[in-house]
DNA sequence: TTTACTGGTGTGAATTACAGCGGTA
DNA sequence: GTACCGCTGTAATTCACACCAGTAA
């Protein structure tokens, strides 16, 4: 390597490019075409036909024109300044992935969208249900690094992880909040149309909005679970999602369920020209009967009450007897005394880190209020607040020795006061 | 006396994005 | 002829780790 040294950078970076590449082959210097002509096997003056490479754009960079666009044409909206460098593109993980157990679901983009999430842009959508699912459905391929809220608000996703990003403690966080209850227990004002034909069209109301929304991966909704006077129904992970009947504020920031794990798992079609032909033959023979082999349940919610309307053409019964049964009252008189989990000031807050102990000594853990699932969070929140994520330096003194010392590229060197270089 | 530790850089492996190609409807 | 899809190869990028000398433990 050293001998390749001689005639400074340039020649160096010269030296190697024709080391690296075959022998006797003439490349350019354009870093496109190589593979073309080394392709072309022996001869050493092989021309080809095709096409130029375009070049090549970095990972990220169509985001950052993307950015740099939304920012030029709507300044105020887009700010640039939040434009973080984008994380690591992980793989998208495919929400119907039928042995995935995971919790998320995936309407809410951090990664890579830090300035897409800021504040100044958190302001309610016109159209929330659209939102979802625009973000669900109309977005087949997964935008990378989408992952979910999963109890904690946007604007906290968002502060996460601008903060710091780490797949373990997300995990820690999912598991030890465990199910999300509080996001079950949400009254719907979905209203839902089936299945005409075989599509499913979705669609919602409320006082100011109605929406349809077109086939959204083909699931039928319509499994849910009763209790009293409600039946609730479940939205699937990319369709429609239980929404709270809350007024208009912050609804469109509450963890929902997650329905693929309360879902029967049904075989995915083995099939396409087998399906076509059905499809075709339910196309042409059960029209009329499709509304009612299909289950169809009309919510209304025109006085945006808790006691919604429900029309039910034909109640949904699951084959399989998977069915949650879910003790509503009980779990909303759990919880009306206490603040939301999720609404914490979290790492800055030194007053609530330290009063953490003091909490939990205070916490029945056996109550029949959830002091176990006090406690638990509380741990979870302590465990965050203290995590470190930088080296940590126990000794300070060698640190210091280290930046002192000499380097040659990155390595230490002898440093001319060195005791050996005075021997000799 | 031995060993662990300290930071910046180089390097190879791993990952990701995407153009190009062939097959099919 | 065209569009779509899946596969393959390549370039670009990210990531983890070794390396080095001096010194405290």
């Amino acid at each position: 390597m050293s001998c390749l040294t001689g005639g400074g950078r340039a020649t160096y970076k010269l030296d190697l490019e024709i080391i690296k590449s075959p022998s006797n082959s003439w490349t350019s210097q354009s870093s496109s075409p190589s593979s073309t002509l080394s392709e072309s096997s022996n001869s050493p003056i092989a021309i080809s036909n095709r096409k130029p490479r375009t070049p090549r754009k970095r990972p990220n960079q169509t985001y950052n024109e993307a950015a740099a666009l939304l920012s030029t044409a709507y300044p105020k909206i887009f700010n640039t300044k939040h434009l973080t460098k984008p994380c690591k593109f992980t793989k998208p993980h495919y929400p119907f992935s039928y042995e995935s157990s995971e919790l998320v679901v995936p309407y809410q983009i951090v990664e890579n969208s830090g300035f897409l999430l800021h504040p100044p842009l958190l302001e309610k959508p016109n159209c929330p249900i659209e939102q979802r699912l625009m973000s669900s459905c109309d977005k087949p391929c997964q935008s990378p690094g989408e992952i979910d809220s999963k109890g904690s608000s946007s604007l906290d996703v968002c502060d996460e992880f601008q903060e710091d990003f780490d797949a373990e403690s997300i995990l820690d966080e999912e598991i030890e909040e465990s199910v999300n209850i509080d996001s079950i227990m949400g009254k719907l004002n979905v209203e839902s149309e089936l299945l005409k034909e075989t599509n499913f069209s979705f669609s919602y109301s409320n006082s100011s909005h109605h929406h349809n929304f077109g086939t959204c991966y083909g699931f039928p909704i319509g499994l849910g679970f009763e209790n009293g006077c409600h039946q609730y129904d479940f939205g699937m992970r990319n369709g429609v999602r239980p929404l709270r009947n809350v007024d208009d504020g912050d609804w469109w920031r509450y963890p929902s369920v997650n329905v693929i794990d309360i879902t029967p798992k049904f075989k995915p079609p083995v099939e396409k020209k087998k399906k076509k032909v059905e499809k075709l033959v339910e196309l042409r023979g059960s029209e009329p009967s499709s509304t009612k082999d299909n289950s169809i349940i009309k919510r209304t919610n025109k006085d945006n009450s808790s006691q919604s309307i429900k029309e039910e053409v034909d109640v949904p019964k699951p084959k399989s007897a998977l069915l949650l049964k879910l003790n509503y009252d009980t779990v909303l008189n759990a919880w009306s005394d206490k603040e939301s989990p999720f609404s914490d000031d979290m790492p800055g807050s030194e007053a609530a880190g330290n009063d953490v102990q003091a909490r939990l000594a205070q916490i029945d853990l056996f109550s029949e209020n959830g002091g176990m699932r006090e406690a638990s969070v509380l741990r979870y929140k302590e465990k965050r607040r203290t995590r470190l994520f930088s080296k940590k330096i126990r000794y300070q003194v060698r640190k210091v020795n280290a930046d002192r010392r000499p380097r040659m590229k990155g390595r230490f060197v002898k440093s001319p006061n060195s005791p050996e270089r005075e021997l000799g």
